[in-house]
DNA sequence: TGAAACTGGTTACACATGGAACCATTTGCC
DNA sequence: GGCAAATGGTTCCATGTGTAACCAGTTTCA
């Protein structure tokens, strides 16, 4: 007989149910209280230590399509946290950085974040924390080999 | 000074991303070869055993909301895959159950699914995979508690 | 140098999703 | 019994997202 197909130990299902709830839970700290959307957060973090690049790059690093980067772009643009300078040798491009208020803003909610994870993870160990994502690696890599050979 | 906020070390992120590529690639296999959405597939594999329920249940066993529930058991009906038929306790709802063509289509998409998540899970140890699946349940049960003393 | 292919980024369109309002029924309670 | 509150389900609306088309600028290569 076929093995019963039981959701609840379906990995897709269950992986899927953890990033929602923990979205969702972690989105009162940026969205509710500072009106950051979760696109516009992964710019903040990634520029967030001063750095200085393309959306195109941005992109890469937070694994986000272009049209979303460009949107969240656009968003934190008109509320002054993000200051855009044309590309020299790209005229095309521009290159990105936070603004000082968006520095601010950044040094607000990163430390919330953290401590908000440290909560979170707070059941695990430090040796099971490091096997989490460990596996969370390995799985990735995983996919992309089945992509590759698909 | 402040801890550095890293995307690749923080879990919504990772967490994020795991899911989105591995309901991607899934998706292959029940989106683009069977017509069949997530929330759809969550229904099938709900009702795949011949149980019967009402979309009430099924919303809280799928944990999908109400509005998603309704939508998806609407296009399965119409594609002939679900029996609805009055509930005798309350008539405002209905018990939901898979036609045979529904249990059909079930039968040949599970062990697809469960095939797929095999490959998925090859890099992992057995004790890998039960921790993996611990993990998760702690994550979600630790979530529940921030939820409730939020 | 000049045309074709490519690339960074934006816009237009289509679609899935969740919250709120809604309807019909049921439950709780006096 | 009867009225208020709650509940199962559907519909409406606003929003976020991805694909495809698009524009402007850049690379390639004959």
């Amino acid at each position: 007989m076929t093995k019963k197909l039981n959701l609840a130990q379906f990995l897709p299902y269950r992986c899927n149910n953890l990033a929602e709830q923990i979205s969702f839970s972690l989105s009162r700290i940026y969205v509710e209280r500072f009106g950051v959307s979760v696109a516009q957060w992964r710019i903040l973090a990634t520029l967030g230590d001063g750095s200085e690049m393309q959306a195109k790059e941005i992109g890469r690093v937070t694994n986000m399509d272009k049209v979303r980067v460009s949107r969240a772009v656009t968003s934190l643009r008109s509320r002054g946290l993000l200051e855009r300078k044309p590309c020299d040798t790209d005229s095309r491009a521009a290159l990105l950085s936070l603004s000082s208020e968006g520095q601010h803003l950044y040094r607000r909610i990163a430390p919330e974040a953290l401590r908000w994870e440290e909560q979170l993870l707070q059941p695990l160990s430090h040796a099971e924390r490091q096997s989490l994502f460990g596996m969370i690696e390995k799985l990735e890599t995983r996919l992309g080999e089945m992509e590759a050979s698909a």
